[in-house]
DNA sequence: TACTTCGGCCTACTCAGGGG
DNA sequence: CCCCTGAGTAGGCCGAAGTA
């Protein structure tokens, strides 16, 4: 088996292929391998050609990240003008990629974005001297990021921590004093999280004793409550729904519809776990087909049933 | 009144078969 | 050989209904 970079390899300084050429077979390649390959081509690159195709496909492999990034990605020519167009909605984005700093003119970038009227220029190298940086603040009008940086965005978005709104929100420039669309983007990566903490209460076990006192309470109030566990107490596996509620409906002597069903259901999430925070004496299968008692508790909610009659 | 689930409805997507 | 169409399916949304 062939590495990818000794593929490239082959391909760009043997073969001289035209790095277009290979456009297509590198949208195949999964994001992991694309990153490796990125930095392959910023340890390649050179001036002269052939080496100065690794500079080409580095160009395409930036805007293939692009498109992963979420954005809808206009590719640039290679010799000249800009190495790509990323546009989300009505912003559009700039993409500069040099294989090293050393390339890189700040102001050239920042006059082509006001030329264009573009949303902002984003331009992508492995890493920026001081100088770099200063002149992109002085500029206003363009972002800088890494590779290194590319790469840990495009993992959040793959683990669906960041939607493209948020990183539009970081590549174009925005009014520096408040800080508010900082908090957005952070909010959005944490959100998802804040959940599952609060509701990882373990379920208590019960007694007999608690599970009398509950049904004897079930029965006084609970009419369609009390079937549903009776019926459950007299199957020995499991009983699936259309003759759970063709049997419910026969002890109270009415039709028993999905309606009511879904109302046991909502009874007991409200008052067995939300309430008693107590496991369920009941089991029902995902997509609620099929009904059944916990076997922990099976045998006393039978015993119940006999010892009540 | 608030909360939960179900079932119906709608939409988007896939895939196979037929026609150009 | 490719494209269009319709059937089947998966997923999201919303109203209805039972319970606390």
């Amino acid at each position: 088996m062939i590495s990818a970079e000794k593929f490239l390899e082959t391909i760009v300084e043997k073969a001289r292929m035209e790095p277009k050429s290979i456009r297509d077979e590198l949208k195949e390649i999964p994001t992991e391998g694309l990153i490796t390959l990125l930095k392959f081509c910023q340890q390649r690159a050179g001036k002269d050609l052939p080496r100065k195709n690794y500079g080409y496909v580095h160009q395409d492999l930036v805007n293939i990240l692009g498109e992963k990034l979420g954005f809808k990605v206009e590719y640039g020519e290679y010799s000249h003008g800009v190495d790509g167009v990323w546009s989300y909605g009505d912003i559009t984005i700039i993409i500069e990629s040099k294989t090293s700093s050393q390339w890189l003119k700040i102001e050239q970038i920042s006059n082509y974005v006001k030329k264009k009227k573009a949303s902002s220029g984003l331009l992508i190298a492995p890493d920026f001297t001081q100088d770099q940086v200063k002149a992109a603040i002085g500029f206003g009008n363009v972002r800088l990021l890494t590779t290194e940086g590319l790469s840990k965005l495009i993992k959040l978005k793959e683990m669906g921590k960041l939607k493209t709104k948020d990183i539009v929100k970081m590549f174009v420039p925005q009014e520096a004093v408040r800080v508010d669309y900082v908090i957005d983007i952070i909010y959005s990566i944490v959100k998802p999280l804040e959940k599952p903490s609060e509701l990882e209460v373990k379920p208590q076990k019960w007694s007999y004793e608690e599970i009398k006192k509950y049904l004897d309470d079930v029965k006084r109030r609970n009419k369609y409550t009390y079937a549903y566990y009776k019926v459950l107490s007299e199957v020995d596996d499991r009983i699936s729904r259309e003759k759970l509620l063709k049997r419910m409906g026969k002890i109270l002597g009415e039709e028993v519809t999905g309606f009511q069903l879904a109302g046991v259901q909502a009874g007991i999430m409200m008052t067995v776990i939300k309430k008693m925070k107590k496991e369920r004496i009941d089991g029902k299968d995902k997509d609620g087909r099929n009904f059944w008692l916990n076997e922990k508790y099976k045998n006393l909610v039978k015993r119940y049933f006999t010892e009540v009659k």
